[in-house]
DNA sequence: GATATTATTGCAAGCGCTTGCAGTTTGAAG
DNA sequence: CTTCAAACTGCAAGCGCTTGCAATAATATC
């Protein structure tokens, strides 16, 4: 009953009408609203009381306009149907939503272009920071980051020389890891089917692991058991395909994501081939499914949301304090599980 | 060489700078950048010319401030690791991208209280346009949409009373069509893994759904036989080993997500029993890996990327043209396949 | 040639909110 | 009773950009 509004319909309440209502004046309602110790407390109540009555809601854009940031930050990621970016997006939005940071989302599809694109337009919409995959960055993004002067943090590859702070894991220590594994079991003819590597960095880094465990017994990857994919099922589980169609077979496959993997080995159950026993496969990522799945898969763990949260962290601490951003290593983590389990004897 | 800025450093150039260098008004450069047919060419290019040798960016809250809109779209789900949200984000948000429009994201946790808080802080950041999903909002946030006037359109469910211009599917008949399909391979003891029902209007019409099935045939839905968890693998797990280690067993399980049919599936693997055969087990959602998973899963497909389109849609045709939103049904599909197969003779 | 159009551009008034600075009030100290 | 600091508040000046309106220049109509 005492609900109706005193306008007559559209227009949101502005501070001024806040202010009118309460009968103080604008600046005294703004800072009621950010800053409230320093009102009176009776003044304070009455002007609680006026927001409430109208409904009175910030508008954003003039907050960001008379100088107090935006408080939102820009993640720029591959494509949220790879799991682990889904749950560093989450992580991300979850701790900084808690000191009233919001995020702003941009997909590349693993397109360096579409990378600067959607940063620029991120940088345009007024973005406090930037969330950036890898650190592959092309100079132009690198530049119009200096330019802009807008802080970064690059997620998921640690990498000492980066231009940008990062925080990661050490992909080719990971690749080499899970490749002495397999090793270790006696698979010996290491395959590889990943996403292209040209546009991602931290997949480049796994390959090299792989061929340096390799090299350390005097081997290497065969070119033919280098096979890029979109990175999706199916052309995972083609990319196997043709692993098991070529000249000589991989004695175990490694997929640079536990879905990758999920289908190769849904290929080689179709064509009646053991896993393990006569073909390993692992994955990575370790999604919350890869032991779920019949056999279960060895995966290296990427472990996302410590490294959303630790980017986050960071974020907040510059954001607020100006605190310099350092660069944070995370430890990967090898899942053992029965996909890389013992060959069996020819 | 040629590139040395003229300022001194930080200050990011503005539409004043712009105007000065091409030696023209400030507003003529802000109508060279948003309606270029009402400037001169010759001008035009001054302009571009001097925009890229400054490396002006738009400052994105003035412009909305003067009133161009944000440009911005907010989307709140319960969250991105259920791979129909992150598919719809990612779809949405491409769709949108086109049109200059970006996009906010809110995660709920499947909490109807941090549903209202997101869409609010939202608002509050000035989203022209607001997503959900389903259509059980909350009163308070149902009031605080028409006080605001924000466009909305909810995802994933169908219903024509709801309140809110709606894109989705008819739960309550994809619940009820993959019950039939289990009720004719001769399942007729059907269980339900569920989301909290109270928080997700989706879940509630899809067990309505199967209800209606059973009651065809004069059964029902034992209450053992429904059991809620969190929705992620290891809860879901659990749920079925509730299910397995009660006084009746079931003799078919419906998940209502692929993600809990599979792990559903892997706590049957572990115990010993055939699925199909013993017991048949089926997902919602249809997320990519359905097929891939030993046995093929059968799902009941909800077109996540069809909806994310149809919505964005609406909401460009709404923001650009002030065209009225309506509602959509999408048609599910029903994916049969290997694990809901004939029973086994017992 | 004179007048009506049309094409370009500049002016100035904000959009809604934050903030430095200054005025007012109140209580304490002298 | 003054004097002064502390505690509150209000004033006013923007933040960077968009836009209706007016002014000027260029082109077209009689």
């Amino acid at each position: 009953m005492a609900d109706e509004p005193i306008s007559e319909k559209k227009r949101p309440a502005t501070l001024g009408d806040v202010a009118r209502l309460a009968g103080v004046s604008a600046s005294t309602v703004s800072r009621a609203l950010s800053r409230p110790d320093l009102v009176n407390e009776a003044t304070r109540e009455r002007i609680t009381w006026a927001v409430s009555r109208l409904g009175y809601i910030p508008h954003g854009a003039a907050r960001a306009l008379a100088g107090r940031g935006h408080r939102a930050v820009g993640v720029v990621i591959p494509s949220l149907r790879f799991g682990v970016f889904a749950e560093l997006v989450e992580t991300i939005q979850a701790r900084l939503d808690e000191a009233g940071f919001g995020i702003l989302l941009g997909h590349t599809g693993g397109d360096p272009e579409r990378e600067y694109e959607q940063a620029r337009a991120l940088v345009e919409r007024g973005v406090d920071a930037l969330v950036l995959i890898g650190n592959a960055q092309q100079p132009r993004l690198l530049r119009l980051i200096t330019d802009v002067g807008v802080p970064v943090v690059t997620a998921f590859d640690y990498d000492e020389s980066s231009a940008l702070p990062c925080v990661g894991v050490d992909n080719e220590a990971a690749g080499r890891c899970l490749a002495e594994h397999l090793l270790d079991q006696g698979y010996d003819e290491i395959a590889i089917i990943t996403q292209p590597t040209l546009s991602n960095d931290r997949s480049g880094k796994r390959v090299d692991g792989v061929a340096s465990a390799l090299r350390q017994i005097g081997r290497a990857v065969r070119p033919e058991f280098l096979i890029e994919c979109d990175g999706l099922a199916p052309s995972a589980r083609d990319a196997m395909g043709a692993l098991l169609g070529g000249e000589k077979r991989p004695r175990a496959v490694v997929c640079f994501s536990d879905l990758m993997a999920i289908a190769a080995t849904a290929e080689c159950r179709a064509q009646g081939i053991a896993v393990p026993g006569e073909i390993a496969i692992a994955g990575f990522s370790g999604i919350g499914l890869s032991d779920m799945v019949d056999p279960p898969l060895t995966s290296v763990r990427i472990p996302a949301v410590e490294i959303g949260d630790l980017i986050a962290e960071r974020l907040l601490a510059h954001l607020m304090d100006r605190a310099a951003v350092g660069s944070a290593l995370v430890a990967h983590e090898l899942l053992l599980r029965e996909s890389t389990g013992a060959l069996r004897e020819l």
